[in-house]
DNA sequence: ATAGGACCTGTAGCGACTACAGGTGCAAGT
DNA sequence: ACTTGCACCTGTAGTCGCTACAGGTCCTAT
């Protein structure tokens, strides 16, 4: 059950597992023009070769770093035109950063927030909660 | 031009304005019953009364706390029950707050990681970027 | 009477997958 | 040779929480 042959190339399983990336979502990838059409088999299944393989890898990555999609295309073009510069992925990357920074500030004044208003509890069998009455007060 | 009928009641446009919600949305909250169905006017537009508005102004508060529509869901549910413990929604809060906590966690890490990456950066003109030498690397 | 806003319904789109249904490829065991 | 059974295939629909239309009606002011 060899899910590697070395001459015709990787199925799609063998690069879901080694990537991590979902096989569903590697076949989304292919639809949605992030990944190339691989070469196929006789019978129709996909046969990858390593530079796909590595591709996947750093979508996966750039995901996991909580890039978007868009994002991702965007560094792949780069990548692909052989005209990426170095300042250029940096600024992307710092862009991103700054939004993850913003999305930290935001979810702990939420975090606060939410404290706050768990403090007020009684925790008792009561009906009436202090929480419920924050929330539901005039608009 | 008043939105406002006190005998009749409040126009769509009128609690959207007063609780921040856009009116869509709240057709929105109708469709997926998460608000009632309102009276209607003769011509067949949404009349609210101020119970309703409170319910849309509670489910706002709740969303920007970060609150998902099914947690809202359960929260209106219990109030609408008056089974509601205060216990019960303190609960509820704590657990959302965890999952707040948990969030800012996951994305410390990635700001870490995207510092660090970021520092790698010789900045220049460069075709060879460390970043994209990290983030393609073998998989 | 008409203008022009605010409202109505119904449907499709977003992002990033995920989950089917219903079929085929392929290797191993008998 | 045949069958089992997993891995693969295509295509479509569902998820969440909206948002954005298109193409129409209501209502008030002038």
């Amino acid at each position: 059950m060899p899910r590697i042959n070395p001459v015709k190339g990787l199925l799609i399983g063998e690069i879901s597992r080694r990537t991590g990336v979902n096989i569903e979502t590697v076949r989304y990838y292919e639809r949605i023009e992030v990944m190339p059409r691989p070469k196929r088999s006789e019978g129709g299944q996909r046969l990858y070769n390593e530079s796909q393989l590595n591709r996947l890898a750093f979508i996966k990555r750039s995901r996991d770093l909580g890039f978007n999609l868009k994002e991702v295309r965007t560094l792949l073009r780069l990548i692909d035109s052989g005209e990426m510069t170095c300042s250029e992925v940096h600024a992307l990357t710092i862009e991103h950063l700054t939004g993850v920074r913003n999305k930290i500030a935001d979810l702990k004044k939420l975090e606060r927030a939410l404290n706050d208003l768990a403090a007020q509890c009684s925790l008792g069998d009561v009906l009436d909660c202090p929480i419920v009455e924050t929330l539901y007060g005039q608009a």
